[in-house]
DNA sequence: GCAAAGTGTACAGTGTACTTGTACAGTAAA
DNA sequence: TTTACTGTACAAGTACACTGTACACTTTGC
């Protein structure tokens, strides 16, 4: 099963196309479905597989090159590299990202999901963490 | 202490203004802080308080009166009115929910922050589901 | 009543972001 | 060297976010 084929975006969503694409190879980046030396599917090959256009793709490869994941090269394609050691986060970054679990908590909670379930998938997504 | 005084937007934020009233308001709505009856600020006072256009706000609000927060009328302001019971939230919408939460978790550890500590913040996020 | 000062709303204009079409340039293998 | 891949650059179309301005509704005071 190539990688390309966990990539799944909604065109009908909020969220721009490059910006989802960014998400979700983040994710599998994250827990090891791509490990370094990877490749990544050519931008035009997953740009027809996402039903977009391959300049759309590339926004997103390039995006995942400055945040120091894929060696991209003119002609050559994407690969997966080794990331170094992160400098801890900024206090304002970290900031950032107990907003917006907080927003995202409320969301669910206006949305009138069940307070069992909310804690259901936080716990879900600690257990996540260990794999 | 006034509901405005907690509501803080980042405007060098990719995130839009409005949205980021929006998420704060709603984030003060479910916890309780501005129960049914409060008064928001006008679109004009809060505006200024957070240094942009009143327009701005006022899409904010209307975001909000369409969630079914606010009752939004012209020339007397807006009021949190009580939220009838939600019907059950869609497959789709929660599996939205949920590939956001691990968009989440995969960016914080892809900025480096410790597993432990993300550990730790969605334990407090899960806390807070009892206040 | 009515004027004044508050409220939200409508709409056009400006800048920015996203996506695409098209042409280009680098790389590798036949 | 040719061919068939690869990513990149850039202009154009469209949609979105934000603002400026004019408007319309409510309440308060007289």
């Amino acid at each position: 099963m190539p990688p390309a084929a966990k990539i799944r975006i909604d065109l009908n969503s909020q969220v721009p196309a490059y910006r989802q694409i960014v998400d979700a190879v983040r994710v599998l980046l994250v827990d090891g479905t791509l490990p370094p030396g990877s490749d990544l599917p050519s931008v035009r090959r997953l740009a027809m597989e996402l039903g977009i256009h391959f300049n759309t793709v590339g926004e997103a490869y390039r995006a995942l090159a400055e945040e120091g994941w894929l060696d991209l090269h003119h002609g050559r394609g994407a690969k997966v590299i080794a990331r170094g050691a992160q400098s801890a986060v900024s206090p304002e970054r970290f900031q950032e990202f107990r907003v917006q679990l907080r927003n995202l908590v409320a969301q669910m909670r206006a949305a009138g999901v069940p307070l069992t379930r909310i804690a259901a998938e936080l716990r879900a997504a600690m257990e996540g963490l260990n794999q």
